[in-house]
RNA sequence: GGCGCUGUAGCUCAGUUGGUUAGAGCGCCGCCCUGUCACGGCGGAGGUCGUGGGUUCGAGCCCCAUCAGCGUCGCCA
C-alpha cells in the first residue's frame, strides 16, 4: 500500500489503496456521512467516511480539529458537481476503509486551521503548532530551497564548504559578544562568534583557496523586526582575487538561487553605485531601487533666496535637498504636519513642503517662490500637477539622510514599494572609516580586516575620514543583505589599521597577534563577502518580520517563549564555573 | 535606557458622556443531519475587563504605578 502526503494525490492515483497520516484540519460531520480535511506539510486531502465504512465511520465521529490520524483507503474521484477548485487534491477524495486514531488533541489555543492574525506572543509560546500553518511552512520550505541552491552553486564553483567553531574569542569592538564562561579556565570567558571573519581569513592562509560556510552569528544587541540575536550568514571568503572577482561571483549566485528557488529572473547586471552617489542621488548607502524619486540639490535653484534658513543653510556651506511627493498635493494640513514630524524624527530641524495643487501652489514659505523658482523646482524634481515637494535644509550629510528617509516614507504613502518586485544594487567605494559621534574616535565602517583602497593608505594617518575601502555592500529592495571586502593582508598595513583605530602595540598583539602571526607564514590576498540569509528568505517571502522566516526565534527581550529561555541557574551551576551574582551574598 | 501603540470569553474584536445583568463572530460542549468543503439546524457552557493602587455614590471606561506583546530611537565590527 502506497503512503501518501496530503497534497499529493490527483486524478493519476484514482483506483489504488493508499495510506495517509495526518493532523485533522477540519470535520464536516454530516451524521450520515463524515467528512475529513486531513492535512500534513504538503497540504490537505479531503477523506469521506460513510455508514458502510463501519467502524471506521462510528468512530469518525469523534474527530477533533488537531487530532493525528492515520487513514487507509481508496482514492476516488469526487461525484460530480463536488470538486473543490480551491485546493490543489479537489478533484479527488479518499474513501476511508480503516481509521486509527494516533494522537487525541486538545483544543488549540489558536486556530490552526485558519489564516487569522494572532498574538505573536501566543504563537510564539505554541510555535509548534504555528508551524503547522500553511504560512510558515511555506517560508520554511522557501528558506529550505533556497540554501540547498546556494550550497550547489558553491559547490559547483570549487568552494568547500567549512564549519568553524562557536566557542572563539571574545572580540571587544563592534558589537557585544554573547559570553560563555570556560570551566576548565576559570575566570576566562569563551565568546560566541559575531561572524567567522577570521577564522575563514585563516582558512585562506591555510590555502584552503574557497570557503564558505551557512554560518550562525550572534550579537548581544537589542533586538527589532529585522534582527534576531542568533541569525545566519551565508559566508564566502576566496584567495587571489580582487573586488570585482567577488562582486561578480556573489552576483551570479543571487541570480541562480533566485532563479532556482522563486523561478524569478533578475536584472542583471546589478546596478552599482559609489557610496557619495548613492548618498547624493538616494541618500542613503541602501538604496531602494524599486522606485525613482532621486533626491535634487537645490542649492542652485535657491541661491538667491531671502528665506532665512535656506540662505544660511548654503552661506555656511549645506545643502538645501528637495524630493518629489507624488500625489502629494492632495494631503490635508494634518498630513503635511506629519511629514513635517517625521522629518524631525529622522534628525531635520524642519521641512518645508510646496503643493503643487490644480487649484494652485501652497507652502508655508509661498511668499519666497517666485515663478522662476517654482519652474526650476518643478523641472529638477519631475514634479508634476499634482505632486508635492518637499525640501530639507542642512549640513550636507545630515540633509541627504533626512531626505533620504523622506523618500522611502513618501514611497510608502505613494503605495511605490512593491513588495513582489526586486531590485539589487551594489554599494563601493565606502569611506574606510567613520567618526564615532560620542567618543570622537574613528571607527571602521566595515570591521577592521579592510583593506584601504589603492593609494589611500597614507590618508590613514593623515586624513582618516577621506580614506576610501576596498569595500562593497549587496543591496535589495533598500535593506543591506551583506557586505564584503577585501582584507588587508600585510602586517605592517594590518598594525597601521589598527594604530589609526586608537589600538597600543599590547592590546593588538593580545587580540590579534595570532592573526598578525599567521600573516608572517605565506598569506595569499584575499577577499570575500557575507549575506544575510533571513533577511534574504523575508524579502524573498514578502514577510514583514525575519522571526517569520525563522523556525524557533525569540521575542523582542530576546526570549524565547516556548523553551522559556533565558532561565536562571542553579547555584551549584555556577560554582562550577566560578562564577557569583553581582548583589549575591557570599 | 527613551518614546509610541496594544492588552475585554479559548481566538479575533466591539463596548456610547463614568450608570442596571459586559456583547458579537469564530471556536468549544450536547442533540439532529448522506455530498460537504468557512457544511447546515436546534440548544448550551464560558469573563479576576493584564496586575496593583487611586478618584468617585458608582470604573472595562478617568488618574498613577507596574507587567507583558509589538513598533521605534539609542545600540547593531
Amino acid at each position: 500500500m502506497q503512503r501518501l502526503g496530503c497534497g499529493a494525490i490527483d486524478r493519476s492515483h484514482i483506483g489504488s489503496h493508499v495510506e495517509f497520516n495526518g493532523w485533522v484540519n477540519r470535520r464536516r460531520d454530516h451524521g450520515g456521512l463524515v467528512f475529513i480535511d486531513l492535512r500534513d506539510r504538503d497540504g490537505l486531502t479531503q477523506v469521506v467516511f460513510g455508514p458502510e465504512d463501519s467502524p471506521a465511520f462510528e468512530e469518525a465521529h469523534s474527530l477533533r480539529n488537531e487530532d493525528v490520524i492515520r487513514v487507509r483507503g481508496a482514492v476516488r474521484a469526487r461525484p460530480a458537481g463536488t470538486e473543490n477548485p480551491r485546493l490543489k487534491t479537489g478533484e479527488v477524495e479518499v474513501q476511508a476503509l480503516e481509521l486509527q486514531v494516533l494522537s487525541r488533541s486538545e483544543v488549540p489555543p489558536f486556530p490552526v486551521n485558519l489564516d487569522e492574525d494572532v498574538d505573536e506572543g501566543l504563537r510564539l509560546k505554541y510555535r509548534y503548532l504555528d508551524l503547522r500553518r500553511p504560512r510558515l511552512v511555506r517560508n520554511l520550505t522557501v528558506r529550505h530551497k533556497y540554501l540547498k541552491a546556494v550550497r550547489d552553486f558553491f559547490d559547483a564553483n570549487d568552494f568547500l564548504e567549512i564549519e568553524t567553531p562557536v566557542l572563539i574569542k571574545p572580540t571587544p569592538e563592534g558589537a557585544r559578544d554573547y559570553l560563555v564562561p570556560a570551566r576548565l579556565t576559570r575566570g576566562s570567558f569563551y565568546a560566541l562568534p559575531q561572524s567567522p571573519q577570521i577564522l575563514k581569513q585563516l582558512c585562506m592562509v591555510a590555502g584552503l583557496g574557497r570557503y564558505v560556510q551557512i554560518a550562525r552569528c550572534f550579537r548581544d544587541e537589542d533586538l527589532r523586526s529585522d534582527r534576531q540575536p542568533e541569525f545566519t550568514q551565508i559566508d564566502v571568503e576566496m584567495s587571489f582575487v580582487e573586488q570585482e572577482d567577488v562582486m561578480r561571483i556573489m552576483e551570479r549566485m543571487m541570480i541562480e538561487t533566485f532563479e532556482r528557488t522563486l523561478g524569478v529572473t533578475l536584472e542583471k547586471p546589478f546596478p552599482r553605485l559609489s557610496f557619495g552617489e548613492a548618498m547624493r542621488r538616494f541618500g542613503s548607502d541602501k538604496p531602494d531601487l524599486r522606485f525613482g524619486l532621486e533626491l535634487v540639490d537645490a542649492g542652485a535653484i535657491f541661491a538667491g533666496t531671502e528665506f532665512a534658513v535656506f540662505k544660511s543653510t548654503l552661506e555656511s556651506g549645506g545643502a538645501v535637498i528637495a524630493l518629489r511627493w507624488p500625489g502629494g498635493a492632495a494631503s490635508s494640513r494634518r498630513e503635511f504636519d506629519a511629514i513635517v514630524e517625521r522629518a524631525k524624527e529622522h534628525g531635520a530641524k524642519g521641512l518645508v513642503w510646496i503643493a503643487l495643487g490644480a487649484d494652485g501652489v501652497k507652502s508655508p514659505i509661498a511668499k519666497f517662490l517666485d515663478g522662476r523658482t517654482l519652474m526650476a523646482l518643478r523641472e529638477a524634481c519631475g514634479a508634476q500637477s499634482g505632486d508635492a515637494i518637499l525640501i530639507v535644509a542642512d549640513k550636507t550629510p545630515t540633509a541627504q539622510g533626512v531626505a533620504g528617509k523622506l523618500r522611502l516614507d513618501v514611497a510608502e504613502r505613494a503605495h511605490l514599494r512593491d513588495p513582489k518586485s526586486f531590485a539589487f544594487c551594489w554599494v563601493s567605494d565606502f569611506p574606510l572609516f567613520e567618526l564615532d559621534e560620542e567618543t570622537g574616535h574613528w571607527t571602521f565602517t566595515h570591521h577592521p580586516f579592510t583593506s584601504p583602497a589603492p593609494g589611500h593608505a597614507d590618508l590613514m594617518e593623515s586624513d582618516p575620514g577621506s580614506a576610501r575601502a576596498l569595500h562593497y555592500d549587496m543591496v535589495l529592495n533598500g535593506v543591506e543583505l551583506g557586505s564584503g571586502s577585501i582584507r588587508i593582508t600585510t602586517p605592517e598595513l594590518q598594525q597601521r589599521v589598527f594604530h589609526a583605530l586608537g589600538m597600543s602595540n599590547e592590546e593588538i598583539q593580545e587580540r590579534f597577534g595570532f592573526l598578525l602571526e599567521a600573516f608572517r607564514y605565506g598569506v595569499p590576498p584575499m577577499g570575500g563577502m557575507a549575506l544575510g540569509v533571513d533577511r534574504i528568505i523575508q524579502i524573498m517571502v514578502g514577510e514583514s518580520s525575519i522571526r517569520d522566516v525563522i523556525a524557533f526565534p525569540k521575542n523582542q527581550q530576546g526570549r524565547d517563549l516556548m523553551l522559556e529561555a533565558p532561565s536562571p541557574v542553579t547555584k551549584a551551576n555556577l560554582e562550577e564555573l566560578g562564577l557569583r551574582l553581582a548583589g549575591e551574598q557570599r
